[in-house]
DNA sequence: CAGCCTAATATTGTCGACAATCTGGAAATA
DNA sequence: TATTTCCAGATTGTCGACAATATTAGGCTG
């Protein structure tokens, strides 16, 4: 269906990374996942996908040997893989790693930031005051526009590594988290405000200040997932 | 060559878990990249590992798509995987994200660990304590026996997805970078006190502490690390 | 009717072959 | 001689078929 086109105008330095079968599917499959097309727990069907996306099962299973790297999908020999079901438990073991390591994002970024990054950062907030006040901005808000902020700050750590694991497989994680179980953090505004304070902290070079202001701005997020799963569990 | 045996007595409750063909290969690879039986970045040629291992190439491409999935090797499409070279950079990035997570971990151990876990914490160091006399003592110390200590302590924090996150892909990717650069951390006396200082927070359940410690207990190695990564530079 | 055994079916695991792409070196040209 | 072009070899990517294992459905027995 959609070709691969080069988006940048005139010939781009990097002349368009080649890619294979499996990394498209593994793109598809992800984001289907990530997006919730798939019922947690349901079963993956090799030969039925592989029909559903026109390529033979050789690149689809090489394409789940990478999704189970991702933790998006476990795989049981001789059984097959199986889109994860998070519960909430597991939720807050990703809370808790989060914590800690968004908490060294943090320090990282005020040791690096310069001027024009903490502009970015300020936009992206300002984008957000707008959208927050209408209704369906408030629900972009919640769940897509927050992880944007934190996608933003992890990349200002310099920390190749770190980026990789924070974007590239726990936020993953988090948006199939969010999928599954349709849930709403729904404390927008003093989000809001605790992202400001982290910028002020990271514009002022102040690493520790910005680390602790993270940790707890998750630790609420945490806190807030904990009270609402002791509730629906009574 | 060496059959799958159940190594308990007895019959296991578990009944021998099924492996593929996949799985071994995976596990043998690792071992021999961890291991530094490959040269850092040297080529992985399909053909010739399927051969050195008697299997076709189909079971091997699973394989090294979940090494990728470890960082362990580099995937270029249509040119093949790399053993990953580990530079002191990437090191110290590695280090940073330890400090952050081992230090989490410690906090979380404390909270729950009993007496007989502490009471198996301190066999090890007394372990470590009688090793450590000797020169192969020394350097088995520095190598591994390190490592099995934070190993232990991480597996008390109880969080699943942190322990499989250290344990199954950062220490492996500590592992090669020692084995790539054989560098000795060269500072087991002060190291051991610092790990029963550890075992004491924990054993007092005093989590802050505790993950204090263990962060301080890193950031000297990285400080060493750096040192000396100065030195040979220059 | 419940439970178990058995056979048929479906799915995963593995293999060998072919196509597409990259790599290295020889030959041709300036 | 330096550079470019092109070709042959090697390597990766993909596919379809077969073997091994698991799952399901049906019938049998108590």
């Amino acid at each position: 269906m959609a070709e691969i086109v080069d988006i940048s105008s005139g010939e781009s330095p990097v002349p368009a990374p080649a890619r294979t079968l499996a990394d498209n599917v593994f793109d598809q499959l992800r984001s289907a996942i990530v997006g919730g097309e798939f019922a947690p727990g349901s079963k993956i069907n090799e030969p039925q996908l592989a029909e559903r996306y026109g390529i033979s099962r050789g690149p689809l299973r090489e394409a789940i040997r990478r999704l189970e790297g991702c933790k998006l999908v476990e795989i049981k020999p001789n059984v097959g893989a199986k889109v994860v079901s998070l519960n909430g438990l597991q939720a807050i073991e990703i809370y808790e790693i989060r914590e800690s390591l968004e908490g060294l994002a943090c320090r990282l970024a005020a040791a690096r930031a310069t001027a024009a990054d903490c502009e970015s950062l300020r936009n992206l907030l300002a984008q957000h005051e707008l959208q927050i006040e209408s209704e369906n901005g408030r629900r972009y808000y919640q769940q897509e526009g927050d992880l944007d902020f934190h996608f933003q700050v992890v990349h200002l750590s310099g920390n190749q590594r770190l980026i990789q694991l924070l974007c590239g497989e726990l936020y993953h994680l988090l948006r199939l988290y969010r999928a599954q179980t349709s849930s709403q953090p729904s404390r927008p505004e003093q989000a809001f405000r605790e992202h400001h304070r982290i910028v002020d902290a990271i514009e002022e070079q102040d690493g520790e200040l910005a680390e602790i202001l993270m940790r707890r701005h998750i630790a609420n997020a945490k806190a807030m997932l904990i009270s609402q799963l002791k509730q629906s569990d009574t």
